[in-house]
DNA sequence: CCTAAGTCCTGAGTGC
DNA sequence: TGCACTCAGGACTTAG
């Protein structure tokens, strides 16, 4: 569930289930094992007795609000949350919010790439701080910010683009997106790219973001949001994981490589 | 055997 | 030579 519309798809979903019962915190459980990082000293008793205020959430950080302390959360890879009812558990749960009304929240990470934390509301969490802007955040996340970024950098824009302390909520899905949406070859020095090219890519962020956000995210193989529905924009994707297929624009066969480690699609036509 | 929606750490390289 | 910064690659983990 990982990138920024997969994540914000989690939280409108959670949010959704949160309006519908308690929000009270009765109990917590979790296992021994820790996600990426141990759980927090005195988890269970520290956010026993509160309520959720609310979900927000910063680039692929989900934000639990608990009266004055703040349950950080990341998906890492294969992190999902799902409602039980019956209070069953599966292999590679973690963690489970019991409820006042009896539903348990519970966080399912088979990789175990995922974090749970706690810090108090206001002292910004150490991981949060050194994030860049959301990249949905319109008034902070512009093309000027994007361009003082890129500025005298011989990365691949891709790469930059990845980089969560200068655009928080891009992963490797969307990286090659808004780069084939932007008409930009994503192996390209980001120093090397004019200002008005980047602002096609700063808008072409937004709307590929946006529309899976719409379509509920991109669901991989046959994994699915236990919350809600699976998502359904890898029916729109264009060049991820369509490496030799043909380019939707020219038809030519994408081409790939791999950039900072991660596999990128593009089509050496279309993208300059 | 290979690959995968992410992040962190290390060590080499670069420029001042 | 030293320092700060940049960048590439590997580690972590499990499932298919």
């Amino acid at each position: 569930m990982p990138e920024l519309p997969e994540v914000e798809t989690m939280r409108r979903a959670l949010a959704a289930v949160l309006a519908q019962g308690s929000r009270q915190i009765v109990a917590v459980r979790h296992g021994t094992v820790g996600l990426r990082r141990p759980f927090p000293r005195r988890m269970s008793s520290q956010l026993r007795g509160r309520t959720i205020t609310s979900l927000s959430r910063h680039g692929k950080y989900l934000l639990w609000h608990c009266e004055g302390l703040q349950l950080v959360n990341h998906l890492g890879m294969t992190g999902t949350w799902r409602v039980v009812t019956d209070g069953s558990t599966r292999i590679h749960d973690h963690v489970a919010l019991v409820l006042a009304d009896g539903r348990h929240l519970v966080y399912h990470d088979p990789r175990r790439f995922g974090l749970v934390d706690l810090c108090p509301t206001g002292n910004g969490h150490p991981l949060l701080a050194g994030l860049g802007p959301d990249a949905m955040d319109q008034a902070a996340c512009t093309t000027t910010h994007l361009v003082a970024a890129c500025r005298g950098r011989r990365v691949p824009i891709k790469v930059l683009l990845l980089d969560q302390r200068v655009i928080a909520g891009i992963g490797n899905i969307y990286a090659n997106e808004a780069c084939f949406m932007a008409g930009i070859d994503p192996r390209r020095a980001a120093g090397r790219i004019a200002p008005a090219r980047l602002a096609r890519l700063r808008e072409a962020i937004t709307t590929v973001l946006a529309a899976a956000i719409t379509a509920g995210g991109t669901t991989i193989s046959d994994y699915r949001n236990a919350l809600g529905d699976q998502g359904w924009f890898q029916h729109d994707l264009q060049v991820y994981g369509r490496q030799a297929e043909p380019c939707r624009i020219c038809a030519r066969p994408l081409d790939h490589t791999t950039l900072g480690g991660r596999v990128t699609v593009w089509c050496r036509h279309c993208q300059r």
